[in-house]
DNA sequence: ATGTCGTAACGTTTACGA
């Protein structure tokens, strides 16, 4: 099963890049983020045409995150729990059956955290504290799950082009690095990083400066596995060359094929 | 070169978030 993470930056200024991507590398499942929108106006025939189920989460303007899967989607649920008053779009769950056996799906949009410190870097800290507790109680449901999207997380200065400029910012700070440590301490599998220790591989690329031409990115989209998803991993690649088409979303799609 | 996008709004330009 092919499931794959990608940060669109907006459905309606990604309509044509997002649609021919699925229709070359048909994913199984996208877990999409930063779809901006609210749910009525998810242009979702345009998915469901080509054979997908859709269930969106999303709030105006900001945010905003979907699952688009060719497999029928199970026990969906929105938002991040434990916390009642977080109004914010960027956690949806569900279950899909493999030819095998079922996997947990959780696409997830984490703060970005910027400026550091301040309120939004409390925030971003706190989302990854509630993040922990998710995956322990995903964990003790015995259930083999997939955790995947744009975690705002450089995990160590080889996801960096240039990772000293990165010091201070919330996606390379010493807090946001030790909360994602933690969740591979919890024993969760970072897919690309299964593949490779090598430095050099990017998911996302600023629009800002040729950050693209200089090839000046930063790696913070990522598939964490529960050791049972681990166990089925056959493979972890990076969809590159999307990032050089017309009209790109400043991220690019990864994905898995996992022999569920 | 305080460098680019996407979205919203009392819009024809500014503010915000990234």
């Amino acid at each position: 099963m092919k499931i794959a993470t990608f940060n669109i930056n907006g459905i309606k200024a990604r309509i044509g890049a997002l649609t021919d991507w699925l229709d070359e590398a048909q994913p199984d499942v996208a877990l999409l983020q930063e779809i901006k929108s609210i749910d009525e106006a998810f242009p979702r025939a345009l998915f469901e045409d080509r054979g997908y189920n859709v269930e969106t989460h999303g709030q105006k303007g900001f945010n905003g995150v979907a699952i688009l899967s060719k497999h029928p989607l199970e026990d969906v649920t929105r938002g991040l729990p434990g916390d009642p008053d977080d109004t914010q779009a960027r956690w949806i769950e569900a279950t899909v059956m493999g030819a095998r056996q079922a996997v947990r799906l959780c696409g997830l949009y984490l703060p970005n955290g910027n400026p550091a410190p301040g309120p939004k870097y409390d925030y971003k800290l706190a989302w990854m504290t509630r993040l922990e507790q998710r995956a322990r109680s995903l964990l003790a449901d015995e259930i083999p799950f997939v955790m995947a999207g744009d975690y705002n997380i450089i995990p160590q200065a080889e996801d960096a082009a240039t990772p000293d400029a990165w010091t201070d910012d919330a996606l390379f700070r010493i807090e946001s690095r030790t909360a994602f440590r933690r969740l591979i301490n919890l024993g969760l599998t970072d897919a690309f990083r299964a593949g490779t220790q090598a430095p050099g591989h990017y998911s996302f690329w600023d629009y800002q400066a040729g950050a693209w031409n200089r090839n000046n990115g930063i790696r913070i989209d990522h598939l964490l596995l529960s050791p049972a998803a681990a166990d089925m991993l056959q493979s972890c690649t990076i969809d590159k060359d999307i990032r050089g088409r017309d009209k790109p979303s400043d991220h690019v799609p990864v994905w898995i094929d996992l022999d569920c």
